[in-house]
DNA sequence: CAAATTCTTGACCATTTGGACAGGTTTAGT
DNA sequence: ACTAAACCTGTCCAAATGGTCAAGAATTTG
């Protein structure tokens, strides 16, 4: 008896292996870049830690440069996808928390991604100029426009919008960024749920605060 | 004539010759280290840069990881002559404001300083964890107290005070840290003195308003 | 079912790179 | 001035590593 693959949903079609092993393959690339940086990362060890042969790593990225291309690429892509649309009409408040507790979550979400991202542009942003240049300085004067608006209309104090976002990328990523750091010096092993939240919490407060903000449904 | 040296302030002694070479290669390796990374540093661009022999190179320093550690070491020195003590009775606004601004000139003055060390511990700081424990730590809780003092004889609002900190840290880093990205989206080439002072302004301004300051000599 | 295409992998190689070393040079001490 | 110690550097090398390749296995196609 022998059976045809096509009655089941083909869990083991051509394509969706390899969508399978390509996936493996960036996501140990991820974990390894994130730690060793670009040139302290081993071929070999992505290639045993997604638990494939060297060469099959080298079968499906050209190199190296292509690999973590496509590694920095997913990333990017996952980021974009957290960029939700802000409008004049919203209550500055309401936006800028959801706006904190979504970075932070990402954050503590996927410590690794954030990691790597931070790498990339302390390195002086090699491969992501374009990106960020194409990508992100246009959603950045987009948002700035609309935080300016609400400082125009009265419904927030004064201040830079642009530094304002840059404030709230660096606090979010920091927990991700200087994870080892915090750690160390709160003296947890990793963060705790209670953590997360209380950090949301904090960042959330003391940043409206900051712009004389403070959420509708507070006390 | 024979000019004894020692009337003059001995311009070219040993010692201080040594001085100076070490010195010219802890400062190129700072540089490649914060650029390259760890791994991504070669040690003939390190003696090229400095102007000397490889072998010379590691005649003063016994290999890499040591010429590294040395570069980090020194940073962390100059790290802590940043630290300024503070006590109980002074003006929260004051310190905080101070505190805010010579973070901000560090990073700005030492970009690269600042770069290595957040490289070192977003790759989980195996170098600086006996640093962070034995000298960050009893730093960060030794604020904490004061903080949390003012907090409790109601001179500022009650925000955590170890996430003030961090607060503090990731957004004056941020400048140096994630330079490439600012100056991108802000379409500079450089960050000029006015981008400087405003930057510190900024974050004064709504660090203090977060936690419910004002300067003593504000409007 | 046979041919063609795609995927997998062990073995191998060229290059890079940290570092060793020996011999030469300069400085300090007496 | 002479010796010993410290410093400098050209040359060489072993190890590590990204990447190649050819042959074999699996899958799709006609």
């Amino acid at each position: 008896m022998i059976l045809r693959s096509s009655n089941q949903p083909k869990p083991d079609t051509r394509a969706s292996h390899i969508e399978i092993v390509i996936t493996r393959i960036l996501e140990a690339a991820q974990e390894e870049f994130a730690v060793n940086g670009f040139a302290g990362t081993r071929m070999q060890v992505i290639a045993d830690r997604a638990g494939y042969p060297k060469a099959n790593v080298h079968y499906h990225f050209k190199n190296k440069t292509r690999l973590y291309l496509a590694v920095l690429d997913r990333i990017v892509t996952r980021w974009d996808d957290y960029l939700n649309d802000i409008s004049v009409d919203d209550d500055p408040a309401v936006v800028l928390d959801t706006f904190i507790r979504e970075k932070v979550q990402f954050s503590f979400d996927e410590p690794s991604a954030s990691r790597l991202f931070a790498n990339e542009i302390i390195h002086g942003a090699p491969h992501l100029r374009k990106h960020i240049s194409s990508q992100i300085r246009p959603y950045v004067i987009d948002r700035v426009a609309v935080i300016q608006s609400w400082i125009d209309a009265g419904k927030m104090i004064a201040v830079d919008p642009m530094r304002l976002i840059f404030l709230i990328w660096s606090t979010t990523q920091h927990y991700a960024d200087f994870q080892s750091q915090i750690l160390i010096v709160t003296q947890q092993k990793k963060y705790t749920q209670e953590y997360r939240k209380e950090t949301a919490d904090f960042l959330s407060k003391i940043i409206l605060s900051g712009c004389g903000l403070t959420l509708p449904n507070d006390a």
